[in-house]
Formats: C-alpha cells, structure tokens, sequence
RNA sequence: GUGCCUAUGGUGUAACGGUUAGCACAUCAGUUUGUGGUACUGAUAGCGAGGGUUCGACUCCCUCUAGGCACC
C-alpha cells in the first residue's frame, strides 16, 4: 500500500498527498532545514505559525551531539523539539561529502573525523538507519555516496552503484514503520541516473529523491537530468529533489512532477541579509511561463537589506507580504538590526524568507488545482 | 611658561632617503543550493600644515598646529 495519493495533475505537475505517522502532507511542499534540531533562530511554535508542513533534519550532526544512545533516552526528536509534524530525516551521506573533508570511504561505509572534537566515525548505511529510528523521522533517507559535481565519470558511476548497494542494505536493516527513500545518483549522465533509478524501483522505496545535483553543474544539466528521471520514476509515488533550489528552479522543477524540496538558501541567505520578495501576487501568477533554466524575468526580486539605500527605507520588505516581519518591521529596522549585529535580525529576516519559500508551494498546489483538467 | 615625546585611510597600526605606503577592524558591494550563523571574494579610503636639505622626503632639518608626559 502507498502512502502517496495523486489528486490533480496540470501536465506532468502533481498536486497529492503523502501520509506520515503525524500526519497528512499537502505536496508539492517545501521543508525548512532544522539541522540540529532547530530551525536557526527559530522555534517549534514559529515554525507551526508559518505553516510549515515538515521539517528536515540531519542524522550526521544530532549524530555527533547528541548522539545515538542520548536521542534514545530523550525519546526522539519530536519529543525533543517538541514539533507535532512530519520529520524527514537525511542520512548524513551528503554531510560527510560536504563537511568532512578528512573521510574515508570504503564498500563498508565512511570513516570520518567529527567537525567538533576531530575523533573518528564509522558511518555505515546500518548506523544511519538505526540513528534515523532513534530519531523518530517520519521519512527516513537512504545513506548514500556523493559524488563532487566536477567528478569524472567514472568516479559518478562508482558513487551511484555503491549508493545502489547501500540502498538495499538500508531497506534490510530498518524494521520499523518509516516511509524509506532511495537516492537517485549518477551526475549529470543519463544514462547512469536512470540505471540507477531502475536498480532503486527494483529493491523499492516508498519514495524516490534526486541527490548530487545542485552541487556545482549548470542549471541546464539539472534541469535536463530532472525532467528525465522523473519520466522514468513511478507515478504512484513522491519524488523529491534534493537540497535545491532557487524560487525559479523550485517552479521549474514541480511542472517536470517533483513533489518535495528541502534547501538551506531561505534560511542561510536570511542570516545574510538577502530576502525574497515577490514583485507580483504570487496567486495570480501563470506558473507555465516559468519552465526555463533561464527565464527572461523572474517573479520575485532579491532585496539586499543591508545595502545603503535601505537606510531611511520605513517600508517593509514586501509591502504585499503578510508575515509577522512585514507586518512590523521596516527595511530601515531590519538594516540597522543587521548593522549592530542583533539577534533579532535573524529571526525577524528568516521568518520572512521561509514565509516566501512556503507561500510559493501554496501558490504552486492551488495552481495545479486551478489549471487541472 | 620650560623641556621631552608623538602625529600615516573612519579607527588602531607597519615600513622605508628610491617601483604602486603594508596589515587589521570598520564601511561599501558581491558569493552562499540534502546548513560548520563564526566563511569567502572584491572595492572605497591615508603620510597634520608650511618651508628647507636632496637627483629624489612619509622618512632628515626648521617653524607652526594639535595631543600626551614631566617640571615650575
């Protein structure tokens, strides 16, 4: 039985549902990033105001701290955070290749050194699995290998034939009730990303995610590599593109059927002063137009508010946005709170962007409902 | 009042009688895609004023100005 129910599709964009022990996700959808247990400079109770539907969290850092056998006692990280809704959880694959520039990797699993106290881990597709239980996730990702985005390609194929491997280990050792994805890899080569996608379909998942991209290769290649995978996955269940994107890639990558995103630009990007404001009504917006790597014009501009026009500036970032920032706070406020370093300046500017990023997936889904035929 | 010391971007400082006066912070602009809020890239901006010595002075000399210290 799957979890995933299709309710409309515009073309090839699908307007569905999954189905998660705590709860009924509208996709497509958008998680904020909670790497360690906390959306940065955010708590529970905001995250629950914004209507965020899920949150992603990261098995290598609560791995570190708090580590496996502490996040048992604590009873998992729904308890711990107290947040009431779906959890995905990553499995650290991507960490080690992103973070942890001392790591070894072997058929085994990888043997890296902790970015806190520099001892040795041995990560394996079993340990990510037990660690993702202890966690509590309600979607639990495969432990994968990920290649750099420059690789050669030999180095893509040996990176998504031991992603294959480990996918099947990792759907032998988990014996609880988490929906498990597998990890589609392979570059930007066609040919191995659909073997690939062949190999996972085989073993099974409950749902199907695109990792190794947005990691330096060109828009086009992503866009290409997505648009075909996606052909090949099966309808009846989610697919997820892994860690992208921009607002435009996000649009671009629901009308090839991507259901499900993550990406930390909304949030790193609102602790460095830039936000996303829309420059049109995000519900009246033909979502169609905006199929391209490289579209004439975007439908949302960038506002650096730490520039120095901002500095008498009383509007708010959006003047048509209606998050809790918008609603009290002026460019000029948010300027100066980022000039003397104020905490609230963070949090003031991540509810924002995070209120952008979810308005977009709402405008998305009730288009798809909209054009459906 | 007398003597001594100091004066280099916005701030704190470095060097040298000889290419384009170095560094840090601040400021300004940019980068960030399954998150090390701590990172990275680029830009703006300076020899207190006047005179002298010298082929050449931020550097040596004199005067002035400002500040510091000591003494009366």
């Amino acid at each position: 039985m799957s979890t995933y129910k299709l309710i409309q599709q515009k073309d090839v964009a699908r307007r569905g549902t999954i189905t998660t022990n705590h709860g009924v996700l509208q996709t497509p959808f958008f998680m904020p990033i909670a790497t360690k247990g906390a959306v940065k400079s955010l708590s529970s109770h905001d995250m629950k105001e914004l209507e965020a539907q899920i949150l992603l969290s990261n098995t290598y850092h609560l791995l570190l701290r708090p580590g496996l056998e502490q996040m048992k006692a604590l009873g998992g990280l729904h308890t711990l955070m107290n947040w009431q809704g779906p959890i995905l959880t990553d499995s650290g694959g991507y960490q080690v290749f992103s973070l942890s520039k001392m790591n070894k990797t072997t058929e085994e699993g990888v043997t890296f050194q902790s970015h806190i106290d520099g001892s040795r881990i041995h990560l394996t597709p079993e340990l990510s699995m037990q660690m993702q239980t202890a966690i509590g996730a309600d979607i639990v990702m495969q432990f994968d290998d990920v290649a750099a985005g420059d690789s050669p390609r030999a180095r893509y194929k040996e990176a998504m034939e031991r992603s294959l491997r480990w996918a099947g280990r990792c759907k032998e050792s988990l014996v609880s009730g988490q929906q498990l994805f597998g990890i589609v890899q392979g570059g930007t080569h066609e040919d191995l990303r659909e073997y690939s996608a062949r190999g996972l379909m085989e073993i099974g998942f409950d749902g199907y995610a695109i990792g190794g991209l947005s990691v330096g290769e060109k828009r086009e290649d992503s866009y290409r590599i997505v648009k075909h995978i996606c052909q090949v996955l099966p309808e009846d269940k989610p697919r997820y593109f892994m860690g992208g994107g921009m607002p435009e890639e996000i649009v671009a990558y629901v009308q090839m059927g991507v259901d499900m995103f993550d990406c930390v630009l909304p949030t790193r990007n609102a602790r460095h002063g830039t936000l996303f404001a829309f420059n049109q009504d995000p519900a009246t917006i033909d979502w169609s137009k905006y199929q391209d790597p490289r579209p004439t014009e975007l439908f949302y501009d960038r506002v650096r508010v730490t520039n120095e026009m901002y500095q008498t500036d009383q509007s708010p970032i959006d003047p048509h946005c209606t998050c809790e920032t918008c609603k009290t706070s002026s460019r000029a406020y948010l300027r100066h709170l980022f000039g003397v370093q104020e905490l609230l300046a963070y949090r003031l500017a991540t509810i924002h962007n995070l209120h952008f990023y979810l308005t977009l997936m709402k405008s998305l889904r009730e288009w798809i409902a909209k054009t459906a035929v």
